[in-house]
DNA sequence: CTAAAAACCAAACGATCGTTTGGTTTCGGC
DNA sequence: GCCGAAACCAAACGATCGTTTGGTTTTTAG
């Protein structure tokens, strides 16, 4: 069970795999991604993969991993160092986005791929993205919101404003920053006029 | 060019094909259904969609394309009758959600397939989604909202937690209706309390 | 009734898929 | 310096992929 009774080698070439499925995973999707894409991104012959992963699915369940990790890491720092909630949820918002939008192909695997794509592993992957909303739950609880106001409405909306900006963002046109500090002031301050 | 010079026959199960395509590339997505999987759905032979299509590409616009008709058709639908700009966005949000996460298999590929899931037809399927939201854009400008309020960003954030419930969304559990008039709520009254 | 177009069937094409198997190189610990 | 584990290579397996080609059946218009 244990794959390494002493120190893996130096040339270990698995933290390349991972990067190049990653972003193999972000731009093409994960049915429409090979094994043989992943291996030649590393010049890697195909079969040598199953030395690392026991299957495709495997190694998306990695990659997947990596993800969250990234993210959740990414947004809880981003979030301590602040007192007000709402200074929480904002910047975790905008943490959330940039790992999205701009510094992790890891994350936005997580956020692509569905965890239908890969059946046998399926519960596990949305374990994994549980556990992150988990820290969502979080800021949105803290908040001193009106009585009535319906919190897990108030979480879904916003994860999914978030998420679905991975869809029409152009980098240049638009920035993280802008979208996460926007969306958060559409729900906090009242929107209607006149 | 033209397909028929004369009538098309009765029996032909094109729409048949049609429907299966939806109902496969919602489910399992556009790279992960084959066409075997589709022919065999409707009790054909796999090179038999080749005298309706001339690549699966091209069956794919053509779900796409009746998909965005009936969403476009159903929330026009459910929009006109109201004269108040936030009853007919409501209306309308609501038919969006009703269309995707009820009725319609073709609804739902609009959402789940990626434009660049289909390289040489992507341009043509990012016109046909652009036809729809410009609807949107009409329900929001139409809104009175305060100074200063962007409605760019208004409409990206609906839209996006609107589509973005077909990930989270369990029959039984919730209902489009309540989902649509929650988010629109959370827009437009005050969220924050004490 | 008949010709032709519509709507398929039957069978295969080459390419690519995830994966396996058996051997080879290379490095870390004693 | 040497041995065993780590990390691959080389080559293939059967299955499945999108698509093509040539023929067959069925229906419609005149």
């Amino acid at each position: 069970m244990p794959r390494s009774v002493r120190a893996p080698r130096v040339d270990n070439r698995l933290p390349l795999v991972l990067d190049a499925a990653a972003r193999l995973f972000r731009e093409k999707g994960y049915a429409a991604t090979s094994m043989r894409d992943i291996a030649s991104a590393v010049d890697m012959l195909p079969g040598s993969l199953y030395y690392h992963f026991a299957s495709k699915e495997e190694l998306l369940v990695a990659v997947y991993a990596e993800g969250v990790r990234r993210i959740s890491e990414t947004v809880a720092r981003a979030m301590d160092g602040q007192r007000d909630p709402w200074a929480r949820l904002e910047n975790g918002c905008v943490a959330h986005l940039e790992a999205l939008l701009q510094a992790s192909d890891y994350a936005q695997v997580v956020v692509r791929v569905r965890p239908s794509d890969a059946p046998a592993a399926a519960r596990e992957l949305v374990r994994l993205r549980n556990g992150y909303e988990a820290i969502f739950r979080g800021m949105i609880d803290a908040l001193p919101l009106a009585r009535g106001t319906d919190r897990r409405a108030l979480r879904l909306m916003l994860i999914g404003a978030l998420n679905w900006s991975q869809t029409w963002y152009r980098r240049g046109k638009d920035t993280p920053q802008r979208i996460a500090r926007e969306f958060v002031a559409l729900l906090r301050r009242p929107v209607e006029g006149h």
